[in-house]
RNA sequence: GCGAGUGUAGCUCAGCUGGUUAGAGCGCACGCCUGAUAAGCGUGAGGUCCCCAGUUCAAGUCUGGGCAUUCGCACCA
């Protein structure tokens, strides 16, 4: 035993993956290893990460684990490249979910709470404390399933810092003309006059089936105002058929026909007049039937003249209710025109979304109603008409006064009375309430706050090309799409617990946009240092500026816009008018813009579309490069896991069970990273066996048998000289540190987990397996037949094969490093025990591929061995002859020369895995072997196209054994008319029925079975090795105990033992044989008892 | 309703630019091996590759149309 000769640390054979995770936890505490990766020098610079910040008021779930565990993934990557990785934390803040927690705590549910600026006080308080509430969980599982990221300095959306750079940056917008007021559609529940959440309408039981109304109303055409082409088309009408030419629209909702403007029809429909029992009417030709039925005596619309939809646009009608528009201040008068001479309102527009297969084809708007009609008043450029008031009551007509859905019935009856309904019923439709006051939901505009992202689209789509997206058709698809169709971002909200937007308004409606603390304090002229800005402190703060006084608006910021600001609003970023960083400017420089960033795909409208919003428009470029939106995880069911159905799956217990690595390992490998993942604990348990206990139970075995042998690696021979198994296995390894870095590199972690995996398989079912006996000094040398037993001492220190262990070990080193991304507690345990160094593996070099070390004419070779070695154990797996009864021989076919050498230099393995006393190659014209042909598809498809059943046909009649002559001589095979060469064709090799044997794409192997009187006894001696084996174990014997060995044996069995006693005694370490009843333990083995003594 | 994704063995998933006899892991049954051992390996059963039509010498793969499912958007006179 020389000095320099290794100990490693023993490990079980079983760990408990929890504690041994504790402890590596505990080192790098101990050590601060995160701390050094954020503070030593980075050869390569920064990797800019950026933290999608998360609200601590809920509980961490397994979407979390998910998305944190690709979010440690990369930066644990690129820092042992080389890179500085700032991994600052996050928490999202302010918001909806947050006051809803807090009102439910104070049962104050859908009520309008903030009226008094004490109880706002109040409800804000508790806001602020109440998104703390699960932090405590949040950290927990963070630091528990090796998630690095500084909880320590973390940025905070409400902190005062923060809502100041959030403002500076509204600032900008607005100093670029991009913010606007503007109307908004949103439903409210009327009788309190609350605009709804998404969330809170969302619930398909808000829906409800109700009768409604179903009103077709005609609007009076002025036939003078029709366009020219429409004329045309018209012309063919009689005098008393223009005579009261009407629109006829559809409506479900007679309380809007007070506020109508507009009249859409559908551009590509094509629309008819008809005359009706109430005089002619335009309607789509496509409603003509159903309006048939509906007609007077059911008698059928007679169709008069047809023409198209995009030749109404800008024809005029009379408003169904007229003195509206008028008493409202709307216009002065009806049918007045623009300066333009188009008129203002009530004429017909051309809309998309206009269809015929309910109504008319004809759509009565009411923009302030209706989201997509204020679409269209927008872009026409109409005024609006506020007949309902936002708690829904009616502000026209002699129904003034009455709640809107109370208003049908008397409009209808003003209607008929006035000629111009043409039929009135009822119509039973899905209709949305609200919930805790049983209310209709009104749809409404109010409103609100807006960033002109709209016009802005072409840049942001642009600026998306340059964004790498994982998985790729998000890009184009979900996000692209989405900007595509983008509309202005509205950001305010009429809330309490959020960003106060810094506006401030004169009276007469002049807008000052403040960007700092210090410009608040210049404009008002006081200390405001200790000023919390949100409300309701901000809401005090008022301002003279040109003799007017200003007041701050009272909305707060849409929360989505905090979050995507975190790129600025982390470090604080403050820029003065001039455009020059005050605060923050150098940590935003150098963390601009990120280089990966990842969350869950519900973030493609969220998240992901701020930052990119936000960066596009002030930056002219995008926030991140590349960006992996990740699919959700369902239960085994595919149900999304909720707590009302009781599917959630806590992260904590999971990992205390197989332990944060195997979850990881499953949230990498399970899936596509953008695909839903079906989640069951039974995968994690899939990917604990399949991939770490595996690279466990390979290291676990170097160290036992190295503790023993303990061989000097540092006196191996040169690479170069090491057996080919060896070299093997070091280009597979060399090909894996390519393949799991040309992964990683594209944001593959599945693709690099993949590539790991099979070598770690191959390490340890090949490798391993193959090698098994050079790593126990006591056994015979690799490929030394039991025939020829070693009798070598049994000391063995002269024997140690440090190739093999060197070999192994740095397979096993390598491996840690490549695995320290993706199971850091695993590789980290590895790493420390092997290196013998006392430093983390998170602190190491990524490896370089070492390009002389691969050989994959080496690689090739071996996987044909392989192959005739997997055969072979198929056959015998078939035919039930045992791996333990050796057979004369087996014979063999390589689909070519060159695998055929590989295989004879590696006969010893193939003679041993298959156990057979020879190996025999069948050439061509063995009789053994019945070949057929078939076509090589990829090679003769493209040459021979439509000709290829003839081809097929030739081939099946050919004589085979001829053309496989031919050609493997390298000729050419003449058929018919065609000439295939050996590359065109693949020979499929079969042994005759009965045989054992199997074949595959050009392998076959063999057996001969034939049982020798010799053989059967040699089949013997293996089992009763095998059976004192157990016997040992069973006695409790330590591995290298030597034992004397009494054989009390009947039959063959007892010739057997004779005939391999010293074989046997080498196999189980016995030092002395004797034959009869002995003392000590006893073991039942073939035809006897074996009784084993330890000396 | 619109958009995107998914649909392959009992379950979870691979199958590249169309090309040979559609694969893996798990589960099940049977067997093998074993001083890595509460591990490992193999064999077997199990498939109308969601359906229909088309393009092609050739379709799990391409095109069109459906169906189912998930997510997102919308809810519309």
């Amino acid at each position: 035993m020389t000095q320099s000769s290794p100990t490693f640390k023993p490990v079980p054979s079983q760990p408990n993956y929890a504690e041994l995770e504790a402890r590596i936890l505990q080192q790098w505490k101990d050590e601060g290893v995160f701390e050094q990766t954020q503070s030593r020098p980075a050869p390569k610079g920064d990797f800019v990460f950026y933290e999608g910040p998360p609200t601590a008021n809920g509980l961490p779930a397994l979407h979390h684990v998910l998305a944190r565990a690709f979010k440690d993934l990369f930066p644990r990557y690129r820092v042992m490249q080389g890179y500085h990785v700032t991994r600052k934390g996050g928490w999202d803040t302010h918001g909806l979910p947050v006051e809803i927690s807090v009102e439910k705590k104070l049962g104050l549910q859908g009520r309008n709470h903030g009226a008094s600026r004490e109880e706002l006080e109040e409800f804000n308080r508790l806001c602020r404390t109440s998104v703390w509430e699960t932090i405590q969980e949040w950290n927990t599982m963070t630091e528990r399933m090796g998630y690095w990221v500084d909880l320590d300095d973390p940025y905070v959306t409400y902190n005062q810092e923060y809502v100041e750079s959030v403002w500076n940056l509204l600032k900008r917008l607005h100093s670029r003309g991009l913010l606007a007021q503007d109307y908004k559609v949103v439903p409210l529940s009327p009788r309190i006059s609350t605009t709804l959440s998404k969330a809170e309408l969302g619930e398909v039981d808000s829906y409800r089936m109700v009768d409604d109304p179903s009103v077709y109303v005609r609007f009076p055409v002025r036939w003078d105002t029709l366009p020219e082409r429409a004329h045309a088309a018209l012309s063919a009408l009689s005098g008393e058929q223009r005579q009261g030419l009407s629109l006829l629209i559809w409506t479900t909702t007679p309380w809007t026909l007070p506020s109508n403007t507009l009249a859409a029809v559908s551009p590509e429909l094509t629309y008819v007049v008809a005359q009706s029992h109430a005089g002619p009417i335009i309607v789509a030709e496509d409603a003509v039937e159903r309006l048939s039925a509906l007609h007077k005596d059911k008698e059928p619309l007679e169709v008069l003249t047809r023409l198209q939809g995009r030749d109404l646009e800008g024809a005029e009608y009379e408003p169904p209710f007229p003195e509206v528009a008028v008493e409202l201040g709307a216009v002065r008068e009806l049918h007045e025109r623009r300066e333009d001479g188009r008129p203002q309102m009530h004429f017909v527009v051309l809309a998309d979304f206009v269809n015929a297969a309910d109504g008319s084809g004809v759509a009565h708007q009411a923009p302030v109603y209706g989201a997509e009609d204020m679409e269209v008043a927008r872009r026409y450029g109409v005024p609006l008409i506020f007949g309902v008031d936002d708690h829904g009551i009616l502000q026209v007509t002699h129904e003034k006064g009455q709640f809107f859905k109370d208003a049908d019935k008397g409009l209808i009856r003003d209607l008929k009375e006035r000629g111009l309904m043409f039929w009135a019923g009822t119509l039973k439709h899905r209709y949305p309430f609200h919930d805790r006051t049983g209310d209709p939901i009104l749809y409404f505009a109010k409103k609100g706050w807006y960033i002109r992202t709209a016009k802005m689209a072409g840049e942001m789509l642009a600026q998306n090309e340059k964004i790498n997206w994982v998985p790729d058709n998000i890009k184009h698809g979900r996000f692209g799409k989405w900007l595509e169709g983008n509309v202005d971002w509205a950001i305010s909200r009429e809330r309490y617990w959020g960003t106060p937007l810094p506006f401030w308004m004169s009276e007469s409606g002049d807008l000052k946009v403040v960007g700092s603390r210090a410009e608040l304090e210049q404009l008002t002229g006081r200390d405001l240092s200790e000023l919390d800005l949100h409300r309701p402190y901000i809401d005090d703060i008022t301002f003279t500026l040109g003799g007017q006084e200003y007041r701050r608006v009272p909305e707060v910021l849409d929360v989505w816009f905090d979050s995507g600001a975190m790129p600025y609003a982390q470090w604080g970023l403050l820029l003065d008018d001039a455009g020059h960083a005050v605060r923050g400017g150098e940590e935003f420089a150098r963390h601009y813009p990120a280089d990966f960033i990842c969350e869950a795909i519900d973030q493609t409208r969220g998240w992901f579309y701020s930052l990119h919003a936000i960066s596009t428009l002030l930056y002219g470029q995008p926030a991140y490069r590349n960006v992996i939106s990740l699919g959700h995880i369902v239960d085994e069911k595919g149900l999304k896991m909720s707590k009302s159905k009781g599917n959630v799956v806590a992260p904590l217990p999971l990992f205390d069970q197989y332990g944060a690595d195997s979850v990881r390992w499953y949230m990498f490998t399970a899936s596509d990273p953008g695909d839903q993942k079906r989640f069951s604990e039974r995968l994690v348990g899939e990917a604990q066996r399949g991939f770490v206990s595996t690279l466990w139970n390979v290291y676990s075995f170097f160290v036992l048998y190295a503790n023993l042998d303990r061989p000097d690696l540092s006196a191996a021979s040169a690479v170069s000289e090491r057996p080919e198994m060896d070299r093997w296995l070091l280009s597979r390894l060399e090909e894996t540190v390519r393949d799991v870095t040309d992964a990683l590199e594209h944001y593959d972690a599945r693709g690099g987990g993949q590539a790991l995996a099979r070598f770690v398989d191959e390490l340890s079912n090949w490798y391993v397996r193959r090698s098994r006996a050079r790593f126990w000094s006591g056994t015979p040398a690799a490929g030394a037949a039991p025939g020829s037993p070693s009798g070598a001492s049994m000391s063995g220190e002269e024997n140690v094969d440090t190739a093999a262990y060197a070999t192994l070990h740095e397979a096993l080193l390598t491996v840690s490093l490549l695995a320290a991304p993706f199971t850091p507690f695993l590789a980290d345990e590895l790493f420390r025990n092997l290196s013998g160094k006392d430093e983390s593996v998170h602190l190491q070099q990524w490896p370089q591929v070492r390009g002389e070390r691969l050989d994959t004419e080496l690689t090739r070779h071996m996987a044909a061995v392989m192959k005739v070695v997997d055969l072979g154990r198929a056959v015998r797996g078939q035919h039930n002859l045992r791996a333990r009864q050796p057979l004369a021989k087996v014979q063999v076919r390589l689909p070519d020369a060159e695998l055929e050498g590989a295989v004879r230099r590696a006969e010893a393995q193939v003679r041993e895995e298959l156990n057979v006393k020879a190996v025999e190659y069948l050439g061509e014209g063995t009789e053994l072997v019945t070949y057929s042909l078939r076509p090589n598809l990829p090679v003769v498809g493209k040459k021979y196209g439509k000709q290829l059943p003839a081809l097929k046909a030739a081939l099946a009649e050919a004589n085979a054994a001829e053309v496989v002559q031919t050609v493997q001589g390298g000729g050419v095979a003449r058929l018919g008319e065609f000439e295939l060469s050996a590359e065109e064709l693949l020979i499929d090799a079969s042994a005759p029925e009965g045989m054992a044997a199997a074949e595959d794409s050009g392998y076959l192997v063999a057996f001969d079975t034939e049982l020798t009187r010799e053989l059967v006894l040699e089949g013997l001696a293996r089992d009763l090795v095998r059976g004192i084996q157990e016997g040992r174990k069973a006695a409790g014997f330590e591995v290298s105990d030597r034992i004397h060995l009494g054989l009390e044996l009947g039959g063959d069995a007892l010739e057997a033992a004779q005939a391999w006693q010293e074989f046997i005694a080498g196999e189980v370490l016995a030092t002395a044989v004797s034959y009869g009843p002995a003392e000590g333990h006893g073991a039942a083995v073939e035809g006897g008892t074996a009784w084993l003594k330890r000396v």
